[in-house]
DNA sequence: AATGAATGAGAGTTCATTCAT
DNA sequence: GATGAATGAACTCTCATTCAT
């Protein structure tokens, strides 16, 4: 029974900001923050430029939303990640790499990824909860990976934070790749595959002796 | 500090497109195209914004020009690299890696990366340039040497594009980090003890095992 | 005066353009294209700056806007003179001629006559609207009119098109005049008054013997 | 001989400022004077941009020049045409026009009258000059032969100054569309011819009955 | 809550004018 | 006298932000 005053169908209140946001990260991911425009943002959440006042108080305000958006659900697993693995260096690096390719290929990380890229000098404070949040937490994870393993001589002597950030290097660079050159008509890179063959390489290079597989 | 005595215009027209260019390089590093100022540039080059359009026609010519200055003495040198080394890949590799480094240290083309990453969608063209005389030739060259390699044993099979790709990331990504980060207070990575450490790495887990050094 | 009641913004979109094109007309022909500032049409229209932005992509585009403004009316005018008068040839030019009179004198017309004089050669495609819409018509009719009388035998021979200049010069000149001279004091003609005494002049001399009233 | 510090061609200096006004009235006759640049008016007048003001304080002052320059020569033909002819009416209007007819045809003066035209406005003390020197002179003088006519019976009753106007507008009006519409390609007329024909219709009207010839 | 017309500060660009050479 | 590189004020145009509705 439909009463006369009854809106027939009702706007999901609670999710417009998350519309919102999910509008802007495209849109800022493809123009970056200075060229991506409030009206364009509105019509892809499909709201009003006024109505993007209600939720947030400026556009740079908007742009912080956009990148917790992407920092929050992830700090998380970073943590879990911290409480590491007992199990052999190799392993490890595999299963975190694999699970690193896999949310790559399934968000829209990458664009953040070239925004706070672009954006870093004019917004530190993104930079810093990135880096802070994010980026040192797995870099510094994975070190704390390296040097355990590296005492119990599975892995070779050397700068731990070195080694860390060569295993995850490509992935970034292929990312970057994909944001970069492959709109322009750049071949490519097959993430996965590219990083199989990677790891295969590099831990091949960085274990010890007796504990090669 | 502005002396009584000195003169108001200074007619020195054979240096100022560099100087402006030098200045607008410094600008756009820093802020991307968008939130660099003419009036910015044109101060740091020491003339009048209308001096700006003596020697080019718009914002987007000058930006165009500062990626053209960093792209132009380089192509020459990937095409030198292309004519490369008949000895080992090992020394190849590391002679060509090591020259990289130097180029990066010594130069600001790290912040021109950086740009051209953040403003690739904005201008198409500027991507196509960096990709197809810079980027795609020398990871071009590259795979080519490790195809060679591979085809006089010397080098595991696999993908050559990717282990392209492989050997260098780790220079990029601590350019990036250097851009990125380093401003906000994070550690700096140590470019040549990085690569010299993962060229170790990673060229011991490519080389077949009768190549090893 | 502002009383601080006073709402700043008006929100009156359906008006708006007109206003902003009436304010526009004034302007241009007062200053001509160049010397007339959008931040004076826009104070006369009682709007700001941006908001002529809103209506009119340029400044070109709001000078054509004007022009067309004069020109759309009156096409339909000269179409009906062009299916003519059957009666004597006098009697068509002078309700013909009373008739322009009448417009010159009710609208600002004047003033972009003038405009267009002075911007032809700045925008040909304003002049060309001019003369193939309504000059060329106008004259194109008059002249047919002239041929057909001197068919019948009403009008002496003569080069038709002349003859048509010949009738309405006066009233042109008699505008421009106005338009030129009478701002920094001269006397202005009275128009209806010149244009009697022209036709009776002017019919005297072209209307064959037999014809003459 | 030659001696070694002269020069081997001298400009010739007392033409400069001819030169200049030349090239300024061309310029300044095709785009107006708000459109009209320096630049190019130096470089037509094949001199530097800062010539210019070795001759002219201003822009408006070369305006003025050129205008000056137009009005100049003309003062004393109307002049002597004001001590006017003693014999039939209708000699002198012929020869007059005719006249006019040659200097519009062999000078730029059309041009000119359209710059007057379009910025009357812009320069209230240009159009004073223009009218108070050139033609309030020539039109008083052709009123007043009128009336003279008139006294003696050789032209009908009516406004003298209408009259004048009548017997000089369609050379004005074809000088107009010269500068207008021909540009855009529409048919020119052909002044002395339509003149003739005027003059032959509008003195048939003019002249009383005993008069005609 | 939501709209979108309106604002106005600030940007890129032009060009008459200046002045060291 | 002559140059033309350099200036800077003034312009058109953009767009984040506001507020009457």
């Amino acid at each position: 029974m439909l009463n006369p005053g009854e809106p027939k169908f009702r706007r999901r209140k609670a999710d417009r900001p998350g519309e919102i946001v999910r509008a802007a990260m495209d849109v800022f991911a493809e123009k970056g923050f200075a060229a991506a425009k409030l009206d364009e943002i509105a019509a892809r959440a499909g709201v009003s430029k006024g109505a993007l006042y209600l939720y947030f108080e400026t556009k740079e305000d908007l742009f912080r939303a956009v990148v917790g958006q992407v920092v929050a659900p992830n700090i998380a697993q970073v943590k879990a990640l911290a409480a590491a693995h007992p199990g052999p260096f190799s392993d490890l690096v595999r299963s975190l790499v694999g699970h690193v390719v896999g949310v790559v290929q399934a968000t829209s990380i990458g664009g953040v990824v070239k925004m706070v890229i672009g954006e870093a000098r004019n917004f530190p404070e993104l930079a810093r909860v990135w880096h802070d949040d994010l980026v040192s937490q797995a870099l510094g994870a994975l070190a704390a990976a390296v040097e355990a393993a590296q005492a119990r001589g599975e892995v070779k002597p050397g700068d731990p934070r070195a080694y860390a950030l060569q295993l995850i290097s490509p992935l970034l660079v292929g990312v970057i790749w994909r944001e970069t050159f492959v709109p322009i008509g750049a071949a490519p890179f097959d993430l996965p595959a590219l990083m199989r063959q990677h790891l295969d390489t590099v831990l091949t290079g960085m274990l010890a002796e007796g504990a090669l597989p």
